[in-house]
DNA sequence: CGGTATCCTTGAAGATACTG
DNA sequence: CAGTATCTTCAAGGATACCG
């Protein structure tokens, strides 16, 4: 896992608490930049949704992916899960402070993308271009 | 490729240049976030930077994937590549405004992930502990 | 020195089926 | 309804070797 980026990162005279917050960030823009996770952020900001709601409003998750990603959030605290005991049951998915704060650092990265995007996809056709 | 994401988000009732961006938002979160992207561009923040330099700075990059990742920066207009006509040859790379404002938009994140990882870490430790 | 080509391993993620 | 379990596929990425 992480422990030989660790320990590579100390061995070439990073101070520790530095590693610890180069690691974080790593597994967290990870998280962050993994296929599904940034949409599902984006999809619980107006408010609670249940699972189902959800695998309809993300185009194209699978059930699985769908668990792991909340699964993941709820570890990481950035949403929390709250069953209801009802028949048939419901389950609603609701972004904490930390998740909704999370959303907002990345909606700010998305911004950039949203007003770069056309810079990027024309230097990206133009040197396909030279093949 | 995306071609069936956007077919799909089409589909869903999604207006046409909506559905442009989200693609090239996943497309370039999921560069920003893969392994290596972040740390290189980090690394040429300071100014620019030889291959090789670049090499040991990353701790733990193999030539292949920092080839890739210049690559794919330098062909989305990122970085700059300039070779000098030396003996040994001598290759720099170097941000572009654009390069330089999209590490900025990244330092943001970063910075929120830095002053919340103990939250994040004591959450999965928390969530952790009741297996 | 600064790469690219090749091979190979492994983990991410889709499809499908099943369960409380 | 809301998941988990299992199987399988596929591509990211590491090791290694070679080349201008």
């Amino acid at each position: 896992m992480n422990a030989e980026l660790r320990a590579q990162l100390v061995e070439r005279g990073i101070a520790p608490d530095c590693v610890e917050t180069i690691v974080v960030v790593r597994d967290v823009l990870a998280r962050v930049g993994d296929k599904w996770t940034m949409l599902v952020l984006s999809a619980l900001k107006d408010g609670p949704m249940r699972f189902t709601a959800l695998h309809e409003h993300v185009a194209g998750i699978s059930q699985r992916m769908l668990g792991h990603t909340l699964g993941a959030l709820t570890r990481d605290g950035l949403t929390t899960r709250t069953a209801y005991a009802e028949v048939p049951p419901r389950v609603e998915y609701e972004l904490t402070d930390l998740g909704r704060s999370l959303a907002a650092a990345v909606d700010h990265l998305v911004g950039w993308v949203a007003q770069h995007q056309d810079e990027i996809t024309d230097n990206r056709a133009r040197a396909d271009a030279l093949d």
